[in-house]
DNA sequence: AAATATTACGTATAACGTAAGCATA
DNA sequence: TATGCTTACGTTATACGTAATATTT
């Protein structure tokens, strides 16, 4: 199962101090937030979090839990936004400045290299 | 699609330098890897890698993420540690360098102190 | 008694492996 | 032609939501 979503659900449970609150944050059902933290538990070994009905209370693990979490989910999320402006589709408008000479005799080769196939005269 | 485990199969293919090698190493099918990578490039919208039949090369993308995704399994892989004690307890040798006089009047003191009752004379 | 966490259970979605297909050197 | 990445497909397993149960103030 998905730790990262495990984490996120953990997170949610602790911000909105409650199974419910962090169902409703994350738009899950209360059944699946507790699936969630009781698989996260088992799978870590650890109780993380102290719940009555009415209180959810951290653990010591848990605290210490909550805040390596938070780190990795940021990172997570960080490094899949660096990754989208490296290799995606260059945008915007690509300004060439040159003499009509140079331009005729350089530029507009690359430029038609680059555009690939045009369907307008190039001169 | 587990985002943790999708980061763990595309490490595995790097360092393997071919999917089949990494997903023997990682004890999977290689369709399983296959549809891994490809949801991972799914996912961010970018090619990570550019596969031929003969050689795996990383996208400029894919060298950034693999960075990324390295340092993240880790971290996830401590917090998981970390929780669990097995770090919390200080292993080692601690070191402590001092005048005699400045070590009986104020180190003893923090290292008795750290290291709880002790069964010997301290002075 | 009321609010909340948990378990039961049936369903739906997703992951997997085997096998077939395709591409590259 | 041989290796290895990919797609098809049937099966298995996992996750989910609704509903019922338990528990604490």
């Amino acid at each position: 199962m998905d730790r990262l979503h495990l984490m996120s659900v953990f997170v949610a449970v602790v911000e909105a101090e409650g199974f419910a609150g962090g169902a409703r944050k994350l738009h899950m059902s209360p059944p699946a937030v507790t699936r969630a933290v009781a698989a996260l538990e088992e799978r870590l070994g650890v109780k993380l979090l102290n719940r009555t009905t009415r209180y959810v209370r951290m653990t010591e693990a848990g605290q210490k839990y909550y805040e390596d979490a938070k780190r990795i989910i940021a990172l997570a999320d960080e490094a899949d936004d660096a990754v989208l402006g490296i290799n995606a589709e260059p945008r915007g408008q690509l300004t060439v400045t040159a003499s009509v000479l140079f331009g005729r005799l350089f530029v507009m080769l690359g430029v038609v290299e680059y555009l690939g196939p045009v369907n307008f005269p190039v001169l």
